[in-house]
DNA sequence: CCGATCCGCTGACAAATGTCATCGGGCAGG
DNA sequence: CCTGCCCGATGACATTTGTCAGCGGATCGG
């Protein structure tokens, strides 16, 4: 069959990275870039303007992240599919990006090498995810803590006081201690910020 | 004059950026990629052995962050100069990297384009600073907390309790706490870790 | 030499935190 | 229906943390 062009959005606030990887994949056959973002605001808008076949989408990027970027997109321009980018193999996000509509997870970590045949998979419709993150999502270490613990950890990450993490959780300060206290019972953690960290790492908050 | 070749070493965690760059800047003229490595020790240890005439550093690499890197390999080699690549622009970090005896700092907000001029510079013997930082630098919001206060405030970031820090800092409790608590004041923060958490939003640890 | 400043420590005290037992309501599964 | 689990909350308790005052020692600039 004959190809026309696979059309690429690329977005990523690393002017770096967006510039290596676009002129690696401009030298693509098949693969044409029509337009970079530095932000998923930008992405959302050019995406609308542009529609590109695939937007790449970087997880982490200012004024509005990878995911919901790509929510944005899955409404606005049904006809785009998303390949998520991001630095952390984390398997919260990738469930949150997978429910986000997303065709393709894929981390830094991965070959620039992989990137042409992963855009032509999804421009046909089909879907790719990380081996690793998948295989750390199956495996399933399985989240052991409650989705109001989640919430007081994500609270805690920096540093609040109880208080304030009550105010923000709409719970009585006794309620936040008592999560509180659970989570890092669970994850063996002697504070809550550390309790927080570990949580995060794992990928649960 | 007839060139020979730059040889360059390229570190970077992320394959993703450090393939693409790779690719490109062996697509230069006068540019040679001798090795890469993806953290700090690998390449110390393959400065060692492939001595090239620049190594491109990132800031954050496991097991040994870019700094400590281009420290090692100012001692062990010093016919290799440094330029260090990082994400966030620090001015801190910009003072510990020319101290470590770094020739050129870039961030990753620069443009490919720049990256081979960049390197002849250095290889020429030049220095280059990023026109950002080096402004921020200047402006000098100076780091209000003493060196202590910064110890401690490091070892605070991971939520970890007075008599741990104590341990790791080899100082009273007590002491820590007197640390900790000038520094929250200075720094207006309500928590050991928030002080922490700006501090290091600030470049300051 | 004399402040000034940072360092490291101690002791004391109020407030915040972590732990435990316990309660009631809601909701799912057997 | 009963059991179990999560939710949200309270009260009591020991520990930790943050704050303050003060101690000697080192170092540096005037």
């Amino acid at each position: 069959m004959t190809d026309s062009p696979i059309r690429v959005l690329l977005a990523d606030d690393e002017v770096l990275l967006r510039e290596a990887v676009m002129a690696l994949l401009s030298l693509e056959d098949g693969i044409e870039i029509v337009g970079t973002a530095q932000d998923g605001r930008d992405a959302v808008a050019l995406v609308a303007r542009t529609r590109p076949d695939v937007a790449v989408l970087d997880l982490e990027m200012p004024r509005m992240d990878g995911v919901e970027a790509a929510t944005a997109i899955r409404a606005a321009a049904p006809g785009t599919r998303v390949v998520l980018l991001t630095r952390h193999a984390r398997p919260a996000i990738l469930r949150r990006a997978l429910n986000a509509g997303v065709s393709a997870f894929v981390t830094k970590a991965t070959s620039v090498k992989e990137l042409p045949s992963i855009l032509r998979q999804v421009s046909r419709g089909g879907r790719y995810v990380d081996g690793t993150v998948a295989a750390a999502a199956l495996s399933e270490s399985d989240c052991p803590i409650t989705n109001r613990e989640i919430d007081v950890l994500r609270e805690s990450l920096d540093g609040a006081t109880v208080r304030v993490i009550a105010e923000r959780t709409h719970l009585a300060p006794g309620t936040v201690r008592n999560y509180a206290s659970t989570a890092m019972a669970k994850l063996g953690a002697a504070t809550r910020v550390e309790a927080a960290r570990i949580a995060w790492r794992e990928g649960w908050i």
